[in-house]
RNA sequence: GCCCCUGUAGCUCAGCAGGAUAGAGCAACGCUUUCCUAAAGCGUAGGUCAGGUGUUCGAAUCACCUCAGGGGUACCA
């Protein structure tokens, strides 16, 4: 109906020698006032100088629309044009869906196209904590809308298992190992105190008892590094979380990457020697400070190695570039695609989603969180005590770009009135009613239904609602954001529980009418569960 | 100081390519089950959309200013 209206409209628009981009159509928020409108003639009083009425008229003058899809249509003041459909049109659309099935809402915009999306990318000097799973669950709830909107979608973790702070955590370790072999050593400075330290620790003094102060710390980093990944991968795979790609920062400099882009930079002469350190010349480039890329230690700060990432994310070739990053990265990514900018690549299809901090309370209180200081939850914990489902929902319920209130207490205590479970129960529901029917042994032959008896007011509204759920999916894909999709499932199973609340979907007494009814409700059923799936949650057939 | 995010009902938050009377969930109060799962539905109450100025036929939405909270502004990532 939208690309019908919008055909039609635009046609009819440039036929007046008037702007037809200005053409909009939305959905009234009140029924009364149709199922699509626009504001056409609004816009345009300003141009046309006439009143928004007697626009309106013009285009609409003469025009007839298809009755199988527009039942009529009015001019409303202060001038919007209000389109109502045809009942034949809802029952097309279920039609569709029940013929689609599961691949109903996917749309072919990004057919033939690939995408990466960056997400986690947390290095692994410990588990994986509340804080990291909010980017968790947005990456990957993105990249599902995406593989639903057509793309080839690679999900990847970029991680460093090198520098500095992994030096720190092989001295901890290895203080922690002595410790347990009753030396009394303390912990480097500014090392990392975390229990999950101890447990590793014994761990190794199991397989390696021999092992002493003279050891060299690099076996110690290396095999906190693999027990650290092997808990965070399996933290992953709890929240049904896979990435294809685990991208090593090291790799960039084996394969001299790092080099190649100090060496482009500086023949562009944008690099300069200061206090022994290399500089980026970022100050010509629109951004407020020179920012260091070689630290007179030798060493290249997190930005040199990013920039050769995103150089080879580039020449990767993915049509869409995604990054996840918290608002604590926000200012590294200007310098990123500006360093891009400047060695001549394409920069302009690497999208970035900065998500605000997630603020964890416990008992009303503010819990402080830092991997260092071990002062956290680990997503573990929180998948323990909440479940996957539920951490998921709360994750994604909410805007990436809200600060996000994870109540610890809230969550827990929720599970008998927790959202997510009202989705759930509304796909149980449904199941629960496709069983009863088939006890009574009603006849739910969908395909032959008479979809035309579904023409109450609340039959109708639960219809309406259910075909938004492709336009929910392109916003979802527009706007790189996931969180309107939770929002409108909860819409669509409200007006489910209000529809079962109304109507008896079996009543033996009028069999057409319930077989229509079964026919909506497994249309509904088919949404629900698409949605959860891209939500990555469970779609239950009892609770 | 400068940059980014946020400020909407008691609480948590939607809405913000300007549109028709500002919404939901939770909390509060009241109601609904001889009938497909009441993990539900209905109703009542609750608002200076932080504040101000401006643009517009029309502003929660756009611009500017102020205030408040969070983050950044590192030769940490």
């Amino acid at each position: 109906m939208f690309e019908y209206l919008t055909k039609r409209l635009s046609a009819r628009l440039e036929l007046l020698g008037w702007p037809a981009e200005r053409l909009q159509l939305s959905r009234p928020k009140k029924a009364e006032n149709g199922d699509w409108a626009t504001n056409i003639a609004m816009a345009l009083a300003r141009d046309l100088k006439r009143s928004p009425m007697q626009i309106a008229e013009e285009p609409m003058d003469g025009l007839d629309l298809d009755p199988g899809i527009v039942e009529k249509f009015e001019i409303l003041n202060p001038g919007f044009i209000n389109f109502f459909q045809s009942a034949d049109y809802l029952s097309s659309q279920i039609r569709k869906i029940l013929k689609e099935k599961d691949d109903y809402g996917k749309s072919n915009f990004g057919s033939g196209k690939t995408a990466q999306v960056e997400f986690v990318s947390a290095n692994p000097t410990g588990p994986l904590t509340v804080g990291h799973g909010r980017q968790t669950v947005l990456g990957d709830t993105l990249a599902n809308i995406l593989t639903w909107s057509g793309y080839e979608v690679t999900r990847e973790y970029y991680f460093n298992n090198a520098g500095r702070q992994m030096r720190l955590l092989g001295e901890s370790l290895k203080a922690r190992y002595l410790e347990l072999k009753g030396e009394s050593i303390s912990l480097p400075d500014g090392g990392y105190e975390g229990a999950y330290l101890i447990d590793i620790a014994q761990d190794l003094l199991n397989e390696q008892p021999d092992l002493t102060a003279d050891t060299d710390v690099e076996l110690f980093k290396s095999y906190a590094e693999t027990s650290i990944f092997t808990n965070i991968k399996s933290s992953l795979e709890r929240i049904g979380v896979v990435h294809d790609v685990f991208y090593n920062e090291r790799s960039l400099y084996e394969t001299g990457k790092i080099d190649e882009v100090l060496s482009i930079l500086g023949e562009r002469g944008l690099l300069y020697e200061k206090d022994g350190a290399t500089w980026f010349k970022t100050s010509e480039l629109g951004i407020e400070q020179d920012r260091v890329l070689v630290k007179s230690t030798g060493e290249p700060t997190y930005r040199l190695p990013d920039i050769a990432y995103h150089r080879e994310k580039v020449a990767r070739g993915f049509d869409l570039v995604v990054d996840i990053f918290g608002a604590d990265h926000i200012d590294a990514y200007p310098d990123v695609l500006t360093a891009l900018k400047v060695m001549g690549l394409k920069y302009e299809h690497i999208e970035v989603v900065i998500h605000q901090f997630v603020t964890l309370l416990r008992s009303g209180e503010v819990v402080k969180m830092s991997t260092r200081k071990a002062n956290f939850v680990t997503l573990d914990e929180l998948i323990d005590e909440v479940g996957a489902d539920v951490v998921r929902y709360f994750y994604i319920m909410r805007s990436a770009s809200s600060h996000l209130n994870f109540d610890l207490d809230l969550a827990k205590r929720q599970t008998e009135e927790n959202p997510v479970f009202y989705l759930q129960y509304a796909h149980a529901r449904i199941s629960s009613i496709f069983r009863r029917a088939q006890e009574r042994g009603l006849d739910s032959d969908t395909e032959n239904a008479d979809l035309s008896l579904l023409n109450e007011e609340f039959a109708v509204a639960l219809i309406n609602k259910a075909l938004e759920f492709p336009e929910v999916i392109d916003h979802c894909r527009r706007s790189l954001e996931v969180h309107h999709l939770p929002g409108y499932l909860s819409e669509l199973a409200t007006a489910l529980h209000k529809f079962y609340t109304e109507y008896k979907v079996i009543d033996l007494e009028q069999p057409e009418l319930s077989k229509a009814r079964l026919a909506l409700l497994e249309a509904v059923q088919i949404i629900l569960r698409s949605g959860l799936r891209i939500l990555g949650i469970s779609a239950p057939e009892q609770m």
